[in-house]
DNA sequence: AATGAATGAGCTTTCATTCAT
DNA sequence: GATGAATGAAAGCTCATTCAT
């Protein structure tokens, strides 16, 4: 088959058929701003195509589906979170320090960052796309909670602190480091997120309160 | 059933337009199975018809339009959840009676009633129906905190707690209450709640880590 | 059957079925408030409820059907004006006078009373309402003319008036009667009638006319 | 067909969203048949979806609504009247001639087009529609009244005419050209026009009267 | 006879998806 | 490959009519 004229001006033949990186990030760009101002339901096909700049069936190319478009996103925003993630814990002189530099990046990523609006979409449609919800929230929270759950277990075996169940304890310390904060975001109880003082010093009550409880006692150890 | 004269010639009706509690109920019941299994906007009123077992047009006597039938929804599932939280902290020996007392009531409200899917739906249309979501929000789950505040406050002008910041150590007592199962809940990790015993094992150990922190330290009092 | 209670009360028993005519009446008063506001189709039987004090019920004893109880208020808007009619042209001295007297009255009516947006109804239903309209239309404004075809044909007997075609002029003479006035109020260009003085002067000139060009020429009687 | 580089790269409609003249008129031929057959509010959109041929998202691409669509219907109507208007008027010998060509072109237009049944739909919707209606009713028929009171103005000062008011005797000729066949067929009193002799019957008989009465008198220019 | 709550067909309108160009 | 006009199922909502009381 020739090549069309068509194919020409669109400098088509480079990738196969919705292989264009650039494209579908457009795509992806303009979904994110579409879905994360109206939600799921109320975003129409239309509103991205708007915003993205491409075509209707330039979307049908990338993305088979309102919903398959919708998981790809959600996917991209999944991944850059969890690579965020990694650089966390990376090495810290004192168990405290540690838990100090995890509550802070921990608390930035979910109140900074795009979590709180897709959080809400992902749950507004959980119980239509069960498969997908479980695909971010079984992975990016739960990955967050199992790299402090190793923390604190290397801490106790090391006998920095005393912890009998690192799952529990990884979990108290997690929602204290945004004690409260989380849910006040996320139901819109506070339209953006606290300065970074106030953050700071949540985070440091929480600490302490944490060391108090799980630091091995002197009296214990000298007994 | 005797009927007076008065009531024959006032009409057969018995209720106002739309004013029938029982049928009312029977719309929100079909209503919030509806709503509950599919989400808002999946959610057809054709549904909810064939749910509740009543006609289109009915729905639209009792209600003006799918939101005001969904806010009817939650205002009700909140009137419920107000209702039963004032029965906590009624009475206890010790601040750490009233407290574990409290956190065992707020773990099993949470985990156990319809809020965490209406709390779902609810967030999936934040943007669209922010007053609807804030008079939810702002309420019931304010209302727990400010509740709890109180009774800390209290607490620490008896001597009994040492609390600077009682805003700050009821949100943290809160988010320990649960320790996570708030968020496995809201996120469908879990499919159900926990078992007794596991809520008890962590609302204890949150309660324990808390009253370390908070209790009066013996030589600050006795200097 | 015995009677009931109820039927004591509402006094129920001295007419037969849809019978008490002040009932009727005051089911048809509502109904025309209504649709001369909104138009047939715009109003709604809850309209008409509301606006005549009764049931829905009771309305549908009375008539069969929304095109019913439409029916039977034009019906009643025509026989009122009809009865109107036959009091002109009773008696008058001159030909002129009478013609006079008559299309004074004739603009009167079609300007003063509901006339016009009686009208305007039945027109916009007229392909739905074929018969219904055709008895409005055809008995009334016919009759009007039919009158003074009669009075134009008699005068013309009398050598009062020299016309050939009595219909003709009849027509001519109902047009300039209120030349253009009727169009101006049906298509809304004026929101109300013209003043008593305006009305004269156009009959007036339209009467002179009328006679300048009907009035047997003094030439040809005598030739 | 040759198609340019630039238009297929342009992309393949040919047209803006909702711009191809075609499918928009051939949305309106089926509306007109639809409104004309049924009035408006008799006439549902998927009437005019099975007349016209389109579906029914395709007209709300063309048409923001119902009302719109019937809005742009009359529009329609209106501009061919107002275009064929313009063609008269042109050059006539004689006053008289002049007259006479107009009374009959106004004849025709007013009972041989689709204003009959568009009026009647119009006047139908007058309370709901305001606007819409002023624009019909003060531009057409106004229009037509005003050019020929500029007309008989110019015959009053060339002194081939005697009219005081050109504003009632313009919109005397007016009523007299059709002499009750304009009410006739508005209340659908004659299935059809009337045959070209009978127009021109009446139109004569019309311009006889008029020009008897409002030409100068020999008398008084002797006088 | 009178009531008005209940019905459900049918309305206008939206929008995910397709496909000729 | 890209386009966007066209599709038509399905949505929320209304209202003439019925019927148990």
């Amino acid at each position: 088959m020739e090549m069309t004229t068509a194919q020409i001006c669109a400098g088509a033949g480079r990738f196969a058929a919705g292989a264009d990186p650039v494209k579908r990030g457009q795509i992806l760009d303009g979904a994110k701003r579409v879905f994360m101002k109206l939600g799921y339901d109320a975003a129409s096909m239309n509103d991205v195509t708007r915003e993205a700049g491409v075509s209707k069936g330039t979307i049908y190319v990338y993305f088979q589906s309102k919903e398959d478009l919708f998981g790809a996103l959600v996917e991209r925003e999944k991944s850059e979170f969890d690579a965020a993630i990694q650089q966390i814990l990376s090495e810290s002189k004192t168990v405290e320090e540690g838990l100090r530099r995890y509550a802070l990046a921990h608390a930035h990523f979910i109140l900074d960052t795009e979590m709180i609006p897709t959080i809400r979409i992902l749950l507004g449609v959980l119980d239509r796309m069960p498969t997908l919800c479980q695909r971010f929230f079984a992975s990016s929270p739960t990955n967050i909670k199992l790299l402090l759950q190793d923390y604190i277990a290397a801490a106790h075996e090391k006998g920095e602190l005393s912890v009998e169940d690192t799952d529990l304890a990884a979990r108290q310390f997690i929602d204290m480091s945004t004690a409260g904060y989380f849910k006040k975001r996320l139901f819109n109880d506070i339209p953006v997120r606290p300065d970074d003082k106030e953050i700071e010093r949540v985070v440091e009550s929480g600490l302490r309160m944490f060391m108090t409880f799980y630091a091995p006692r002197k009296d214990e150890t000298s007994a």
